[in-house]
RNA sequence: GCCCGCCUGGCGGAAUGGUAGACGCAGCGGACUUAAAAUCCGCAGCCGUGAGGCGUGGGGGUUCGAGUCCCCCGGCGGGCACCA
């Protein structure tokens, strides 16, 4: 999905490995790999028999860039811990991958490689795929496909079909954004800042007929729904929220007071129906039919016209936000106030896309028309007065007033607030008949045309006699022709010598091939689905989608948040609607990770110094960091997101071969909680792989004893061992259940610590029966541990308990342990005692003790009661096994 | 401009309203070693010799008790952005 290209030279090689006993996590982890694959063990089938508790693990799949990057391994990891864990939790798990294979790049590098981007495409695919396996993901491979593949695409042109069929596609004449660089139209949220999000080019106004999804059609549902939506994170479900844009106004319509082209009034949208008497013109947009019928016998507005078209989306007018217009004479009627007439102006700021492309101005309520009032020597007349403020002396300065209050100088308004204003001038209106109370929505259609050959062709026959004629099934799908050039700008499809021309399915007669192709954004709208069935030769098979869907965890970066997640959510009611799946929300749970950093590197030399990989730095002891080689002095730069234009990226490659995948893992999880931006370092990844080692190691050093039933006796150490073990098992479950991973890593490092404190004691602890009760309770602490650890660290896992309890078998194939209830209270409760909430001391005492035997005690601790002398007890408050506070007077 | 989120040691962070700083990283001291690496043991919020005091961006409030709840302010980050 990320179609940013990450290349950074394979760091030197370490020997990380060193004598003794060690962890060989390159022999270990291809051999559990194998044995995994081997047995299938992360294959389910498509509609399960085995009566098993579903659950749909995805992670958004990969745009195929050629190298995964560390936000991959991110994503990837956080996906595997929770496919694990629901495993052993007894689910059936679907965890699937493929390729968000269609896109621009593959095209660029047909451009500037010459190699086709099929090949470029699979040769990229075989090589993340490689990348991925090493990572010990467990996924479901059979499952796999590229959306390039015409096994898949095929299914997205039937789906499409469906919809027209279904009328949820138009094909419309419409202002598009065009991208001059990448030759090429694009949606209104691939337009930042008045750029291409790709090619960073000005973007051009453009009239083209273009496909659109009827994304709107759906707009209140995809509203509504978001409250049900708990397990989404808040902030994307507010996002969305707000892309929707639902508003709440009127419609009304401004007679001319002459006619124009045959138009005898102007159709505007508002919110605030109320602020109606004080209007002081009238605006509509540059694009809007008015304008254009002004322009035909105006030059000089057919030139303000021209100007506005230039200026559009461009950086000078996003920047300087700056209103101009072009009076054009007409004049409108007032639908209140008898006899009264308003200027209309055209002006660069009204949107044609948004509303009817037209305003009424009330410049002492709204800050732009207020702008634009001023700029234009513009009536301002306040109809709010604000709460208290005094209606004679009340004016407007340089600022709308857009608070609440009551409406003034405003006929049969006077005297309601704003939003019993707002109903009665709606009311007024619909008794005139001129304007009515409305819903109006933010979301615009999808447009879906690409000027591209590197996407799926959409399937439809321009016919001179029929129109638009859809290809029929039996003709699906339509394939791109292999035999391409990218020599000159535009759509290789429409310079293809015979591709585009056909017969018309319907009367023969030579046709032509519609040669735009998807938006990339189709092919990931669906996928999760056909994941269910990934080799039906129908779309999806419904008892496997009605099994499956919906996904109940969703993993990927907040980047998504609006686009693909609300064109999935639209696809999968479309689909609904066309009888392929039965639920209406594709992603039940969606978690969105944070992005990995890194520090940037810069020589010294120069203004500002040349970009160098981390690799080519090296940090001396006192904290300076010098190239490596020449010793030049190194810029430490600031901590940010991985690119390749600042060289701060780490080759997950690298890493694996040097430390392991599940080094790399346990790193990724533990520095910090998932959502959060975590930073990538050296010292850490050191850290992780020191913790292999040792746990490795107290594994090897028990791996020879016995794991027979509970000896009779367990001493003191034992028993704090054992009380650990099971705790921590309950923590760690706790803590993946809530995805606070980083808890889960520092839980298991505390039973490791526990551990090495009970072979400490195991040298010194009296008695053959206590030494054995110990040396099982530490067997059972570090087989707990290789379980508890195998989510994340999956292959260490497997190594460890291969030596500790080969009779089981592998891990990956054994639930999730479960504590001793009985294990998991305490022998005895440490309880803070505060005087007037300040901490004096603590007590232990067992737990659930009597409060009458707690005071007392905590009355009797020396420093408490040192606290307490000469005080009188006011109050005596008691949590109990928690704390006890003294409030005390005097 | 509007909306949202965040702010805890040197750093990443932990903490159902109940002993703030778990755990890790970095650091310091020690053991082992001819030496280093690795490993192991120990110390470690700040001020103070100590008793003790101060501490979760700042200020106020609720509470026996606030990192946690409420109000105000500040800073940082993100989303939307001429949406009528």
């Amino acid at each position: 999905m990320d179609e940013s290209v990450t290349a950074a030279p394979a760091p030197r090689q370490d020997t990380a490995a060193a004598e003794g006993p060690r962890y060989d996590f390159r022999s270990a982890e291809p051999k559990w790999q194998r044995e995994w694959d081997a047995r299938g063990c992360f294959r389910v089938a498509d509609v399960p028999t085995d009566g098993k508790p579903k659950y749909y693990v995805l992670e958004m799949f990969p745009y195929p860039s050629g190298k995964i990057h560390m936000g991959h391994v991110r994503n990837y990891t956080l996906g595997d811990v929770v496919a694990r864990y629901k495993r052993a939790r007894g689910h059936a798990v679907l965890h699937p991958m493929g390729w968000d294979a269609f896109g621009l790049p593959a095209e660029n590098a047909a451009r500037e490689r010459k190699v086709h981007p099929a090949k470029w495409t699979y040769e990229n695919i075989a090589n993340m795929r490689a990348e991925l396996k090493r990572m010990g993901l467990s996924l479901d491979w059979e499952r796999e496909f590229a959306t390039c593949q015409p096994e898949y695409y095929r299914h997205q042109q039937k789906l499409f079909l469906d919809f027209l069929q279904a009328g949820l596609v138009e094909r419309k004449e419409s202002w598009v954004n065009w991208d001059p660089v990448d030759g090429t139209v694009l949606a209104n949220e691939q337009v930042i800042d008045g750029r291409g999000w790709r090619s960073g080019a000005l973007v051009e106004k453009k009239q083209l007929s273009q496909w659109f999804l009827s994304i709107t059609k759906y707009a209140p549902e995809l509203l509504s729904a978001l409250d049900g939506m708990d397990r989404w994170p808040e902030r994307v479900r507010l996002m969305q929220a707000n892309w929707i844009g639902r508003s709440e106004g009127a419609r009304l319509r401004f007679a001319l007071t002459a006619p124009e082209a045959g138009l005898d009034q102007v159709e505007v949208y508002t919110t605030r129906p109320d602020t109606l008497y004080g209007m002081s013109f009238l605006a509509i947009a540059p694009e809007h039919p008015l304008a254009a019928a002004v322009a035909a016998r105006d030059p000089k507005a057919a030139e303000f016209v021209a100007e506005c078209r230039r200026m559009g989306t461009s950086e000078a007018a996003i920047e300087t936000a700056e209103k101009f217009g072009y009076d054009t004479g007409l004049r409108v009627a007032h639908p209140f106030i008898e006899g009264a007439t308003y200027p209309v102006w055209i002006a660069n700021f009204v949107l044609m896309e948004y509303g009817t492309g037209a305003i009424f101005g009330c410049p002492a309520h709204d800050q732009r028309d207020l702008d634009f009032a001023r700029k234009y020597g513009l009536s301002v007349t306040p109809v709010v007065l604000p709460p208290g403020a005094d209606a004679a002396s009340f004016t407007i300065g340089r600022e709308a007033y857009v608070g609440p209050g009551t409406a003034f100088n405003s006929g049969f308004l006077d005297g309601l607030d704003v939003d019993a204003a707002k109903r009665a001038a709606i009311e007024a209106l619909e008794a005139r008949g001129v304007g009515e109370g409305v819903v109006n929505w933010r979301l615009r259609d999808w447009g879906v045309s690409r000027q591209r050959y590197w996407g799926c062709p959409i399937p439809v026959i321009h016919c001179e006699s029929c129109g638009v004629v859809p290809v029929p099934d039996d003709q699906l799908p339509v394939t791109l022709p292999e035999d391409v050039t990218f020599d000159r700008p535009g759509n290789p499809l429409d310079h293809h010598p015979t591709w585009k021309h056909v017969a018309c399915p319907s009367c023969g007669k030579p046709a032509r091939r519609e040669t735009d192709t998807f938006d990339t954004f189709v092919d990931s709208s669906w996928y999760f689905a056909r994941y269910c069935s990934p080799k039906a030769d129908v779309p999806m098979v419904r008892a496997a989608v009605d099994h499956w869907m919906p996904v109940d965890q969703y993993i990927g970066g907040i980047e998504h948040a609006i686009l693909h997640l609300l064109y999935s959510r639209f696809f999968t009611r479309a689909m609904k609607d066309t009888g392929h799946v039965s639920v209406e929300e594709p992603f039940a749970g969606l978690f969105t990770q944070g992005m990995v950093t890194h520090e940037s590197y810069r020589t010294a030399a120069g203004p500002n110094g040349t970009w160098l990989y981390p690799e080519e730095v090296e940090k001396r002891a006192d904290g300076s960091a010098v190239q490596r080689g020449s010793g030049d002095p190194v810029i430490v730069g600031r901590v940010e997101a991985m690119s390749k234009s600042k060289r701060n990226t780490i080759d997950p490659g690298a890493i694996i071969a040097k430390y392991g995948a599940d080094t790399a893992r346990w790193f990724i999880l533990s520095d910090n909680p998932p959502e959060r931006d975590m930073e990538w370092t050296e010292a850490g990844v050191a850290g992780a792989y020191r913790f292999t080692q040792r746990v490795f190691r107290m594994a090897e050093a028990l791996q020879s004893t016995p794991a027979g039933p509970p000896p009779g006796m367990f001493g003191p150490a034992a028993r704090t061992l054992r009380g650990i073990t099971h705790k921590t098992v309950a923590a760690v479950t706790e803590a993946l259940e809530g995805f606070a991973f980083n808890v889960a890593v520092a839980r298991l490092y505390e039973l490791a610590n526990a551990i090495g404190e009970a072979e400490k004691a195991a040298g010194e602890s009296a008695g053959a029966e206590a030494q054995a009760g110990l040396t099982w309770a530490r067997h059972e602490a570090i087989t707990m541990l290789a379980r508890l650890v195998a989510p994340m660290m999956p292959h260490l896992a497997e190594e460890m308990h291969a030596r500790l309890r080969p009779e089981q078998g592998m891990v990956a194939d054994l639930p999730w342990p479960e504590p001793d209830p009985a294990l998991l209270v305490a022998d005895s409760v440490t309880i803070a005692v505060q005087v007037m909430g300040k901490l004096r001391g603590t007590v232990t005492v067992p737990p659930d003790s009597p409060a009458d035997a707690v005071i007392a005690a905590a009355e009797a601790e020396p420093n408490v009661a040192k606290a307490l002398e000469g005080k009188r007890i006011v109050k005596r408050v008691h949590v109990p096994n928690r704390i006890v506070n003294f409030v005390v007077a005097g």
